[in-house]
DNA sequence: CATAATCCATAACGTAAGGTTAGAGTCAAG
DNA sequence: CTTGACTCTAACCTTACGTTATGGATTATG
């Protein structure tokens, strides 16, 4: 049976001095023995523990959830793992709308705010620039991505579009007004309300409640991949889609269900 | 021109009280005047100076950073967030890794570490299973990745995956030996060193060398996401693709470049 | 065997971005 | 004139360690 001292442990699982001790003050790893001097000393069973350890940090798992995982026999493994997923999920989409978002105002601070021509954009694309949007966004926001919004999309013919994105520039001309800051407030949700009902009617409600507040969380981050819906004055504003994306995702997390 | 109390630019900006306390203390955003008492009065401008603060805030920016974005005229915004955006695409290759090792670890724990049959693994899937598999995959982690990992995969021969195998098996027991705990350790990445050898055998040197370096890295990442390629005595092991994967990372990104 | 070079221990402070009291002063309304 | 709502500063708490600082223990070398 091999015996480690704290620098040797430290060294072998690649970790520092410091974090060893504070494990061990923490009661996440203690050593199997100290020396008469207080020396730390570890064995194979502290080493495999410590190898679970790392597995379950390196999973973004918080010390203490570890500690529960490793002593209480009881601890429900697979929810923790799930649960866990979920937060990451939510990390992960979390980073992909910023990534989006920075994509945008880069491409704003490197066109000058140069203005866009509006006969480019809600009649039909030429067909060779709709297929280059189409691949520069499958590069850089990945197929699956864009493939979701393009279902989205689908939903909506050319028309409604039309008529759909006058009646809610309106609304979005008015939050805008609201120099957009906190997407939780209620006059600012009174409005996204009004933003619902109508892209509501043009859903034409298609049985299923479900899929509709996902599908309308979905509109956000349309919002902010495509910078054409949120034109002020011809100009793109990635700040103000990011803000829509939220307020919109709020909504139907809290009146939608 | 209006004025606003701490609580009342708390409110309406969505923040609590104490951030705009510690901006101010920071330098972040003073308020516009005091009045007497010392109570804080802040001004349109601050109101449009916070949207911005909160604008990189949640882009995830560091506050001090937000500081020299917003003051420094020289700043250099563009490369600011063009670093970030690296920065975030790491977290977020990050995160679904993390992702796909807690999939197959929930896995491994509902099936109670069964073993698979060895039958059913490298030699040519029933076509229905691989399109299953390949749906299943492309469902939980999106076609973007699915197709960079047969990307990878189409570069071997099925003969040439079960030569591979069989070598790298061997090493691959070596590593599983090593108690895997730092991908860094010089041990380790000498065997690494030796997998990439074999490997590189296989993939026979394609001229470029910069796209073998992001290949190699990039096994690591099949590794992760397929169970058959870290099996140890016929058992998954979700724990050790991880280690894996990273120290195939770290290898190719000190020794390859 | 003395001494220098390591190694080890505990302790305490610092980090980012606030959350959470605590104690005390200020303001308008009843 | 007191109540209640609001404000101020100050100080400690959080995570998961990194970084000294100080002093004792062990080992290597002359």
């Amino acid at each position: 049976m091999t015996q480690y001292s704290v620098k040797q442990l430290a060294k072998i699982a690649g970790v520092s001095i410091r974090t060893l001790h504070l494990y061990d003050q923490m009661g996440l790893l203690k050593p199997s023995t100290r020396t008469e001097a207080g020396y730390r000393l570890y064995g194979d069973q502290q080493l495999f523990r410590l190898q679970q350890i790392l597995f379950y940090r390196e999973l973004d798992f918080a010390l203490k959830e570890i500690c529960d995982i490793l002593d209480d026999p009881d601890f429900d493994l697979v929810k923790a793992l799930k649960s866990h997923k979920v937060a990451l999920n939510n990390r992960k989409e979390r980073i992909a709308t910023l990534l989006v978002t920075i994509d945008n105002t880069i491409n704003n601070l490197k066109k000058g705010n140069k203005m866009l021509k509006p006969e480019e954009l809600y009649e039909g694309l030429p067909k060779e620039k709709a297929e280059a949007y189409r691949n520069e966004a499958i590069e850089k926001y990945g197929s699956e991505t864009v493939e979701k919004s393009e279902n989205q999309l689908r939903k909506l013919s050319k028309e409604q579009i039309a008529l759909l994105t006058n009646e809610q520039k309106e609304i979005q001309a008015q939050l805008f007004a609201m120099k957009y800051i906190d997407y939780r407030d209620s006059q600012v949700q009174k409005q996204i309300s009004k933003h619902y009902e109508i892209t509501r009617k043009f859903w034409g409600t298609h049985g299923s409640s479900d899929p509709q507040a996902e599908a309308y969380a979905g509109l956000g981050q349309l919002y902010v991949q495509d910078e054409r819906f949120t034109l002020i004055d011809d100009k793109p504003q990635p700040e103000f889609a990011l803000f829509l994306s939220k307020a919109l995702k709020y909504y139907s997390e809290t009146r939608l269900k």
